[in-house]
DNA sequence: CACCAGGCAAGTA
DNA sequence: TACTTGCATGGT
């Protein structure tokens, strides 16, 4: 199986290239990033994320300063604006109160206390919390996302009722510990299920994959 | 028009 | 434990 997703791994970067993920500018904004693309198009958040530059809201001082339901305006576009701005103000709020608003202390954390600290607030689960320990924390936590689930279970290399964990697992187990391993075959993963394997439109017989 | 997107929490039985 | 439902915009 170690043998079979690396060279999945290859076939995906010699089909796709380099993805070039998280796309945001600094750990802060991929942290916010990582909130607002909860079951949402990346176009949508991208767009939530520009109305907070414009605002010059895209720091931890203006969020904790800001209205919960002006934030809530700002991030509209992305969708559950009004859980969403929830759940970024408890996140900035934990970081000042916990971590005296220095998002470089609270990302010195080990890996692990570091994602548990993430599923203890409301609004994080597993992939947002691992999503920020990997993509702005940069610490190797494998991520897995309904693209990864689908397509392991379409080409049965796992179960289709197969846990978050054991899939995680999987990977971590098979892959050398390496946060840019781990980033690019996420980021690869997502761009393979984009293009070919949508919940209703699947591309299989040009997939990529279609052989392992 | 229906369906989907880089989830999560809370409610029900 | 095992389902179900609410949250919401914008693209196809």
């Amino acid at each position: 199986m170690s043998d079979r997703l690396l060279d999945i791994y290859h076939t995906l970067l010699a089909a796709f290239g380099p993805q070039h993920w998280w796309p945001g500018d600094t750990p802060l904004e991929v942290l916010v990033g990582a909130v607002l693309a909860q079951n949402t198009a990346w176009s949508n958040v991208s767009r939530a994320i520009a109305n907070l530059k414009e605002a010059n809201l895209l720091s931890l001082e203006a969020l904790a300063a800001l209205p919960v339901e002006e934030l809530a305006g700002h991030i509209r576009p992305s969708g559950y604006f009004n859980q969403k701005a929830l759940r970024l103000k408890n996140l900035v709020h934990h970081i000042d109160s916990l971590h005296q608003g220095d998002l470089e202390q609270f990302f010195d954390l080990k890996t692990g206390a570091l994602r548990e600290e993430l599923l203890s607030l409301k609004g994080i689960g597993p992939e947002t919390a691992d999503s920020i320990v990997l993509y702005a924390a940069g610490k190797p936590l494998f991520v897995v996302d309904t693209y990864t689930h689908r397509i392991l279970s379409r080409h049965n290399l796992i179960g289709e009722e197969a846990y978050y964990h054991e899939i995680q697992e999987l990977f971590m187990h098979s892959l050398p510990e390496e946060v840019e391993l781990y980033n690019e075959y996420h980021a690869l993963l997502v761009r393979l299920g984009k293009e070919y394997c949508k919940k209703s439109k699947p591309r299989c017989d040009d997939c990529p994959i279609r052989d392992f």
